[in-house]
DNA sequence: TATTTTATACATGTATACAAAATACACCAC
DNA sequence: GTGGTGTATTTTGTATACATGTATAAAATA
């Protein structure tokens, strides 16, 4: 029973979606295993209507495949299909990081260093967890940031792609500093509102992420 | 009938996908107006399942807002939505540039500016619509010469978005002229496989684009 | 025994029917 | 005349039934 007062009207579609679309990020549906409809739509509890309608939206996301008469699978990356979306994902993020550093109130850029203390705190307990969900909203925010709709859009979507990927090779101690480090970079160029420096460090941390996970793959 | 012996197997939804993002680029689906479900299935002579798993691919592209229990509207660009994507456009397409001088073969490179050169004919010719479609193909095309997977999907859906925006505001005698000097330096660039040069001619291209469809949103 | 064919089961694609929500409209009170 | 309430109608959301295509395994032939 849901206690909050808040009327929770989303779609079963959205529901759906969101529900799918972690099973996929968590791991629970393997990357190129088929999608067994009739088992997930029991499982879920709903018909299979909206369960294809959100299998739809995951396809137009990439996440899945749709094959016809052949039946949904998880979408499975290639080392090449990882790299091109770094490298579109750092080159994304470096325009986010230009256009912060000149669109940003100083307010959001203090909220931002703050959210970057805090993972700060848990690199030093090393608690990797809420470090490493603090991290995607650093990406996230930094973007929002940038006040520009689309690439906040692509950004998401690209993110959500990669989920699995990167937190699966972040996994190793001195990849963990390297990317620690990365972000030092980052937020003492977004202080200064430098935005070049602040691109570059961007672009820089895709990179190595590049250099972190593509092992793991 | 179809007299051609090729299996057109595609699937119902894709058909019904393209075919409706077709109406809405060609305008005959106004931007804003609500898409009626009865009327679009009984002239496409498709049923409502494949038409509405049509409809979530679309919204996952953007074309199409799904609003819950109140239908389906086509997507309305405000001129702050058509500056975001031509600013995320501008900088995939410097990526695209500066990847291509790079990863393209002689021959690839060769074919783009046998298509410039066919551009050319069509504007000394003033024949718009021809000249517009190889422009579409151009940006395409030259988008493919980087390698990279990830930026031609982007790029594409953007390039779907902004379509009949870029028609629209291509009018003007004076526009035309400024665009296909644009395109000689990117073209220039390319032939000598300037991968800095490209990218900045063709950031400064959208930049131009957007001066030239600006009053027309 | 290997290979091809065919039958059958099962999963997917599409259509339709039913339920729920939103909108439009008429009627009444103020 | 204006605002509000209740009902009818339309439209959307979801479930289910039916049709079609694909894969598997058994049987027949080489």
């Amino acid at each position: 029973m849901n206690s909050s007062i808040a009327i929770t009207n989303r779609s079963l579609h959205d529901q759906v979606v969101s529900r799918v679309r972690d099973l996929i990020i968590e791991g629970v549906l393997e990357p190129g295993s088929r999608i067994d409809e009739a088992r997930l739509i029991d499982e879920l509890g709903v018909s299979r209507t909206p369960f294809r309608e959100a299998l739809r939206t995951l396809a137009a996301e990439g996440l899945v495949i749709v094959r016809p008469s052949k039946g949904s699978i998880v979408r499975k990356w290639t080392p090449e299909d990882v790299f091109a979306m770094l490298e579109v994902l750092g080159h994304l993020e470096q325009l986010a990081g230009e256009l912060a550093c000149a669109r940003a109130s100083d307010a959001e850029i203090a909220e931002l260093v703050d959210l970057h203390n805090r993972m700060l705190g848990h690199y030093r307990a090393r608690d990797r967890m809420p470090y490493y969900k603090l991290n995607q909203e650093f990406h996230s925010r930094l973007t929002e940031l940038s006040k520009n709709e689309t690439l906040q859009e692509t950004q998401r979507n690209l993110q959500a792609r990669l989920k699995r990927i990167r937190y699966i090779g972040n996994q190793r101690p001195e990849y963990w500093a390297g990317a620690v480090e990365d972000h030092e970079a980052m937020v003492a160029a977004l202080k200064d509102r430098d935005g070049a420096r602040l691109g570059q460090a961007m672009a820089r941390h895709i990179r190595n992420t590049w250099d972190r996970v593509k092992d793991s793959i």
